[in-house]
DNA sequence: TTCATTTTTGAAACGATTTCAAATTTATAA
DNA sequence: TTATAAATTTGAAATCGTTTCAAAAATGAA
């Protein structure tokens, strides 16, 4: 794909978002690295790049892009809130022993609801929890695998 | 519905949880009240009853209960997580501009879903936000209801 | 270059929850 | 009943992610 300063920048236009360093960076960040990652996880992976960063600077621009649509906010673990760059609907699935957030393909508008015919409903969530595969497999000496 | 001290105090018996003045004052509230209170609506309502009661308590009280499978962690709300009586299978819509939670009836396991094939689930949740019918309906001076 | 606006920053505040150790209550054994 | 152990309750302090705040720095317009 590509995530260049380019691509990036404009995208940040188009959002009539001004495209500063820092934005770009954390924008470039939660793009190549995927998955769900914490503020935390941005601060940090940011910091060396960028060792004036301050953590406040990654609340506001989460919070900018979450609310230009850039970005989606996954909060299905206690403590930490989750950011995720994929828009397409989808569920999310967090393992209950190594903590690993995964993503599932389900057509919630499928469903039949029932008790919410003059609700107006502008989002959906769909999360689930369990044991992914990795924390399944019993191990060599038979016991699962450690959590983290 | 009988929320009497005597059938409150089987039921934690039967979970093996020592019935306590503070536990089954816990309980019966969370009975009797309904919907999805705070730990803090618990605290402040019991807190007439048993001046002595400290917010750990109730801490303590709503992990034991949660653990035992007597409540149901609701954890839509950012900031405090509810609990929740109803422990029958069913979905939850915050409603954005009054923060009421509301049940609906969902068959999640009518929902096709894609890339769980080797995961073990044992947590499914739904989570719908939007705009309630209270707040969606337009006051008479055409104005939708003030927001709390 | 000015001057206004936006963005970034560190420190402090916030708020729900957890940790901790002491005090109290309850159960068990002698 | 009394002694002792175990469970529960309690208030204070700690934790931790997040927000607020005001000042400093960067950016844009005139
Ligand atoms: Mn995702
Ligand atoms: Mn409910
Ligand atoms: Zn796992
Ligand atoms: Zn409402």
């Amino acid at each position: 794909m590509d995530y260049s300063i380019e691509f990036l920048t404009r995208r940040l236009k188009s959002k009539a978002i001004r495209p500063s360093y820092q934005r770009i960076k954390v924008l470039e960040y939660v793009h190549q690295k995927g998955g769900h990652p914490t503020a935390d996880d941005i601060f940090r992976a940011l910091s060396g790049d960028i060792p004036s960063l301050s953590k406040v600077t990654v609340y506001n621009t989460l919070h900018t892009f979450v609310k230009a649509g850039l970005l989606r906010v996954v909060d299905i673990d206690d403590g930490e809130k989750r950011y995720d760059v994929t828009l397409a609907d989808h569920g999310h699935f967090q393992c209950e022993a190594c903590g690993t957030i995964f993503n599932f393909r389900v057509n919630i508008d499928q469903v039949p609801i029932e008790g919410l015919e003059r609700f107006e409903i502008t989002q959906k969530n769909v999360y689930f929890k369990g044991l992914c595969p990795n924390c399944l497999q019993p191990t060599a000496n038979g016991r699962k695998e450690e959590a983290r």
